[in-house]
DNA sequence: CCGATTGTGCCACTCAGTGGCAAAAGCCTA
DNA sequence: TAGGCTTTTGCCACTGAGTGGCACAATCGG
């Protein structure tokens, strides 16, 4: 995981495949400053194909929506996630918590552009002013999960296919990304991606207790 | 719970009101039945207003977007958990992940509208093809998963405000709901209300199990 | 350097969603 | 039950997201 890692991604093929990244990230950049700066509102698509002097059309097909481009920092980790879960060999003993949290760390291990913590910061804070945006990482979200799901079933024994317990799991840990995540983007300066490992540790940590923390009234005996 | 909990909820103050709860109530139902039939895209607002008689303009004063319409009886549900957690008593020794669990089970049992488990199976139906459909929903779990931690915070002693627990239990509860009701959707014929909430309680026994289920690997020792 | 392939720009179009204003319907009082 | 007052509705025009089609330009492969 250290700067060779980058080496050995790079090899991009053609031209017209390295073309087609640098509008992608452009797109990625200028959006993320646009609406933070306007408002996700304040900026239509046609402002920022001007400012990345692209056709709305190109647009489209790099991205599906508006809020797409913004939310791609988050799905690359998720996507990254996936892979992790689809490769990483399974040690048995262990419990499947523990080897979905192993390879949600790993996935953001991989997260090694030195742009993204910023972005996601960025795209985290647009989210939380904008329900449209918010919706479309929720679903990408849940769309991963089904789709990890499936990978567990593969990979995994599980004998009943309606057994809720992988599903939980699953969405237990998006749970503590997502307070991890939360935590981490209110985080005074720029905290940077070990700050937000730490982050979801402590979430980890607290799956347990999570489950069994009592209810105790405000004001009463 | 029983046929007399109708009446004393049911005295509609006004004629205005009743005809604004009637024109809303029409559009629901035509409006699941309008998609189911032709499919969320492959049928227009226009279409629907014209089937109901209503301009665009009046739709919009009754929902937010189209995929709104679609959403409102699983959004009803998730109002009435709101109103349970506010209203509940706290006995306390019980574990928070009990209260709320008790908590989503009575905002069921105020489901009281025959027409209700059709609509959501319908509704359920569709949000599964359609990703903003599904999105929008997400989201509206999600806000309602905010607003609750607001009021556990008031209502319950929580130390620390940044304690992950309580937002983690309450995302087990989502999970958990979301779990039942795919599989309630997915049962054949015409399930109640009660079936589905025999799946809650299903679920809701397989949490704990979820934290500790140990990962077997495929076809190994 | 030339043909095949692939990405891009432009144009016109559909449809969701909004703002404003005038007409209508419901409400309230005498 | 007629009157004025308030709320709701309908209509119209408008913005902006997203799509389809086609011609053009850039890249690739030899």
């Amino acid at each position: 995981m250290t700067a060779t890692e980058a080496d050995r991604t790079a090899p991009q093929p053609s031209l017209r495949e390295r073309k087609k990244l640098r509008t992608r990230e452009a797109l990625i950049g200028t959006a993320l400053d646009l609406f933070t700066e306007r408002g996700f509102e304040g900026a239509t698509l046609d402002d920022l194909c001007n400012a990345v002097e692209v056709s709305k059309r190109t647009f489209f097909r790099t991205f599906a929506s508006k809020e797409d481009v913004v939310m791609a920092p988050t799905q690359d980790m998720w996507t990254a996630f996936t892979e992790e879960l689809e490769t990483r060999p399974v040690t048995g003993g262990g419990t499947l918590l523990a080897f979905l949290q192993d390879s949600l760390l790993a996935a953001v291990d991989r997260m090694t552009d030195e742009a993204w913590p910023r972005r996601v910061r960025l795209s985290r804070r647009l989210a939380a002013k904008n329900p449209s945006m918010d919706a479309h990482g929720l679903q990408f979200c849940d769309h991963t999960i089904r789709t990890s799901l499936a990978t567990l079933r593969r990979r995994l024994t599980i004998e009943d296919p309606n057994d809720p317990r992988p599903r939980l799991a699953l969405d237990l840990l998006a749970a503590a990304n997502h307070w991890a995540l939360e935590r981490w983007v209110e985080l005074p300066g720029e905290p940077d991606r070990d700050t937000f490992t730490a982050q979801l540790r402590t979430a980890f940590a607290a799956i347990p207790q999570s489950v069994t923390v009592t209810a105790t009234p405000r004001a009463t005996g």
